[in-house]
DNA sequence: TTGTTTTTGCAAGTCATTTGCAACTAGAGT
DNA sequence: ACTCTAGTTGCAAATGACTTGCAAAAACAA
C-alpha cells in the first residue's frame, strides 16, 4: 500500500490545477488571501525552510486560514477533526510557525495566547477591539501607532522598537441599558 | 503590653505630625507623591471602603510606593521583610487593590503580571518602553493614544473603551554592535 | 526501499495564579 | 478593656497554560 500524503488518507491540498482560479482564493478589499492556493504557499514556506509538511501542520494551517480572528491554541485544537493530533503538537507547531513568521501572537489579557495567520509578506500589522462583555473581536485594519512608535524610539535611543496595542470596551449589542 | 499597630511591632506610619512636611512626600515634576503621607492616604482609602488595614497590606503598599516601575507579585514579595506574609496574600492583596483602583495591572508578555501604584485620582494612565535584551523599563509619561481610542470607539459603536499599549525594543546600552 | 532527520504522542514537569478551609485579627460595638 | 464578627491570612492543594523528555512514527532525500 502507498503512503498517504496527510492524515486520514486525503491531502488537504488538491492539485495545483484545481486551485488555480479558485474564486475563494482572494477576498477582495481586505487583501487577505484564502483558499487552497494560500495553503499551498504556506506548505511551500515550510519546505523552503526544510521543515516537514506533516498532516498535523497542514490541518493547523487550514484551521488558522479559516479563522477571521486570532484563536487560542485550544480553539485551533477544537476546530481540527477529532483526534487528528495532540494538543501538544498544536503548541509546538504554533511555536514553529511563529518563529517562521507565518503566524503572529496576540495577548488579550485572558490567560491564553492567541494566534493569527500572517497575510502578505509585510506582516499585516494591525490591532483589535475586544468586547469585555461578550468577547466579540473587531479587527482594526491598519495601525495608527507607527508615528508614536518612532517618536518613542528616537526620544529614548531605542532600536528595533515594536509595540503591542489592543482596545477593550463594550460592544453595541452589550450596551442594553447596562453600565455606561 | 499594648497591641502593636502593624506586624513586627512598629507601624509603618509614624504620627501625622511626623509626616507633615516630609521633604520626600512630593517628587516635583512628575506629580508623583511618595513618602509617608502617601502611605497614609492609601490606608485611608482602605478604611473608606471598609477594608481592614492589616500588616501585610501596609507592607505591600509600602513596597509598591517605593517602586519606580511596575513590579511582579514575586518582586513585591521579595522586597518585603522576610516572612512578613505569604505569597498568596500578596496575590490576594494585589487583586483587592486592583479592584479598588489603587494599583494598575500591566502585562509585558513574560509570564507574570506587573503592578504599579496608581497616582493621582485621574489614574495616571501611561505606557512603557521595555528593552527586550536587558528588561530595562522606561516609563513613558502621558499617553498619545487617547485620540485613536475615541476614534476606534466611535467608529465601532463601542462604549467605555480603554487600551493597553506597550513598546518593546533594544535600549542604548544593549546596542553594542549587535543585531540592528 | 533505506537511512537519516524531524515530528509526534504521551507522560510528566514547570510556573503563575487561584481556591478551600480552619485559624486568626482589625475594627465596631458594648 | 472585653466581645463579637466580618474580613484576613497561612498552608496545602488545585487549576490551567505551556514546556520538556523520550521512544515510536513519519517525512523525504538518496
Ligand atoms: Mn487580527
Ligand atoms: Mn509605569
Ligand atoms: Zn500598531
Ligand atoms: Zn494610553
Amino acid at each position: 500500500m502507498s503512503s498517504s500524503p496527510g492524515i486520514g488518507g486525503a491531502s488537504l491540498l488538491g492539485s495545483l490545477e484545481t486551485c488555480r482560479g479558485d474564486p475563494a482564493d482572494v477576498k477582495e478589499g481586505t487583501g487577505h488571501v484564502h483558499g487552497k492556493r494560500r495553503l499551498i504557499e504556506l506548505t511551500e514556506q515550510l519546505r523552503a525552510k526544510s521543515r516537514k509538511v506533516t498532516g498535523p501542520r497542514q490541518k493547523i494551517l487550514d484551521v488558522l486560514r479559516t479563522n477571521r480572528h486570532p484563536a487560542t491554541i485550544r480553539e485551533v485544537f477544537a476546530q481540527m477533526p477529532r483526534g487528528d493530533c495532540d494538543l501538544v503538537t498544536v503548541y509546538r507547531s504554533m511555536h514553529l510557525l511563529e518563529g517562521m513568521g507565518m503566524v503572529k501572537r496576540f495577548d488579550f489579557g485572558d490567560g491564553a495566547a492567541r494566534f493569527e495567520l500572517v497575510n502578505g509578506r509585510d506582516g499585516g500589522h494591525h490591532h483589535h477591539l475586544i468586547c469585555t462583555s461578550c468577547d466579540r473581536i473587531v479587527e482594526l485594519e491598519d495601525c495608527f501607532a507607527q508615528e508614536m512608535e518612532e517618536a518613542v524610539a528616537a526620544r529614548n535611543g531605542f532600536k528595533s522598537v515594536t509595540h503591542k496595542l489592543e482596545f477593550f470596551g463594550v460592544c453595541p449589542k452589550c450596551q442594553t441599558g447596562h453600565r455606561v
